[in-house]
DNA sequence: CTGAAAGCGCTTACAG
DNA sequence: CTGAAAGCGCTTACAG
């Protein structure tokens, strides 16, 4: 690999000449320009930009932190910030915590060595303290998707808003037991999921139908396991409100299994959806997030943030998303 | 962000005794060593990668370049790759290209100037000439998914076969008039899964149907477009298989919409699984590939190659695994 | 307009 | 067993 120095040396300049012609940085005599650029081609120079970052005490990366990028909304997300970072110059790190705190405070130690400029995060909320630290060392963190924590700024969904909306919709479709799909409520989206779903609920005097979380993590037997279960309880059940689409796919086929007719004896819908729920043998009803902008958006928000002047106050965004209902087959 | 002079100065020593307490490098004297690691734990130091890369001349990154991790195989692929990496002490910078050449290169560029220490790549074949730059210069390439090269390592299914297999498949279950739905045959994959289909038809004397690849890049589409294309040419048609598995869900909602009773009027399978066929309203035949798995080993034959003499003999090494039928609802 | 020098944070021969 | 020095490849005040 050809070096700075190697290009200098064949340009005749000073290695310093030779950055300031290839950055720009001030102003070099239009020959001497030439015969560096003409160098540089010569030897297919590439910069190193390790050294650059070293020296410039960034590295033009940043590093993204999700539970899982198969088969979620993390993978459309996932996309929106790698092509947004890739347009605004930086690279993308990856790491999927499967949503184990131990793999995620993994994650987050080799990020912050690797001395990324920068982290995107849906996060567990195990981890708000190594967080506060990371972002105290000088790295700035955007959450995604979740807001475990107020002192960061986030792009999200109003989860609460969704659910209750959605709780509104299928009540006007004629339902009157609507059982609930949700995940842990240790993590936000999923306790505001719950309760907007409750708040309706209490609104119109009906009773709630929740199924127990499963341990394992896995979206689609979630799904599965918790119609079962919600079937078992109430024979009565006229509709099925899922956190995520995945699970709502669970739903379809435990449905049809039992031989339970949807949208006619049970109604179902997704409280995030991405583009699956309109590709599926009955579509599904979903309350949509745009979930490739919220990428976009929390990478320019990044940034933004990276690129703000140190000493001014650190000024923290709350973005919120409305999610629209995107009316399908299965309800 | 403390850095090793820091720490050396409240230990009282050297950097260089500092360094090497910390890694192991040589003797040091117990007593030494605990003021150092007191030093660590008080300024809660974290060494610089950055500094540590440009210095061992490599920077513990691997670069991964596929089409999309968006709703296919790529993603569970990725996900073996990150978490295999993470495992042998490796981060992992994504770039996702649409297949796009232009973005490909794009890539390849930034890769290649962030001094990863090695690449694993599903290419579009587009690139081959910059792929070869890239090896030439130090940086250890597998190939995932596509051998679009044959002088790199790869990670591959048999494709020719499992075409073929599906075919036989197919006809064992009563079809006579197989459609198929592909992609660009620039793509390896695609073509030997044509000349599979191909040579399993020609032995039987069966005639081809195959439907216009279309210009999008959206699997489901392609498969939705194509079974009215293929329908709409011939009405005899009684079975469909696909490439992708996203592309068979287009089949299935194609032939819902059409009233086309499946498995019965026309049965459908696709040509690479992930998990999804399993969890669909009417579950789909597929040729599984172990996406995960290929993840996993590719990049341990990366890292063999990243750690191999360079002086020695640059072997490489194709794997080829063999998919297998996983049977279930649409044949 | 361009060169010489210092330095980013680390590692590693070289002495002793 | 440990220190002093050089250097990885770059950028950026400082001179001139």
């Amino acid at each position: 690999m050809a070096t700075l120095k190697d290009v200098a040396r064949l340009a005749c300049v000073d290695v310093s000449t030779a950055s300031r012609a290839l950055n720009n940085t001030s102003y070099v005599h239009p020959d001497t320009k030439a015969r560096v650029y003409a160098a540089v081609k010569k030897l297919s120079y590439h910069p190193n930009l390790l050294a650059k970052g070293l020296r410039q005490g960034k590295r033009h990366t940043i590093g993204v932190v999700v539970p899982t990028i198969s088969l979620s909304v993390f993978a459309e997300l996932t996309q929106g910030i790698e092509i947004e970072a890739r347009k605004l110059g930086y690279e993308t790190v990856i790491c999927n915590t499967m949503d184990d705190p131990i793999a995620e405070k993994e994650c987050l130690d080799r990020l912050r060595n690797g001395f990324e400029d920068g982290l995107i995060i849906a996060s567990t909320g195990e981890n708000n303290h190594l967080l506060r630290d990371i972002r105290g060392s000088g790295i700035s963190i955007v959450q995604v998707v979740r807001d475990q924590n107020k002192h960061m700024s986030s792009v999200v969904t109003d989860y609460h808003e969704s659910a209750y909306k959605g709780i509104k919709y299928l009540v006007s479709k004629g339902c009157r037991h609507i059982g609930l799909i949700n995940g842990s409520k240790k993590i936000i989206p999923y306790l505001e999921r719950y309760n907007g779903y409750h708040d309706a609920l209490a609104e119109l005097g009906y009773e709630e139908n929740v199924a127990k979380p499963s341990a394992q993590k896995n979206y689609y037997q979630d799904g599965y396991d918790g119609t079962n279960r919600l079937l078992d309880q109430n024979p009565n059940l006229d509709g099925i409100m899922t956190a995520t689409d995945v699970q709502g796919i669970g739903v379809i086929r435990a449905l049809k299994e039992r031989g339970v007719a949807f949208p006619e004896q049970v109604k179902i819908m997704s409280l995030t959806g991405h583009c699956i729920g309109g590709m599926l043998e009955t579509s599904m009803t979903s309350i949509e997030m745009p979930s490739f902008e919220m990428g976009q958006k929390a990478t320019q928000i990044l940034v933004d943030e990276m690129n703000a002047d140190p000493e001014s106050i650190q000024s923290v965004q709350h973005i919120v998303y409305h999610a629209s209902l995107v009316e399908r087959e299965t309800t």
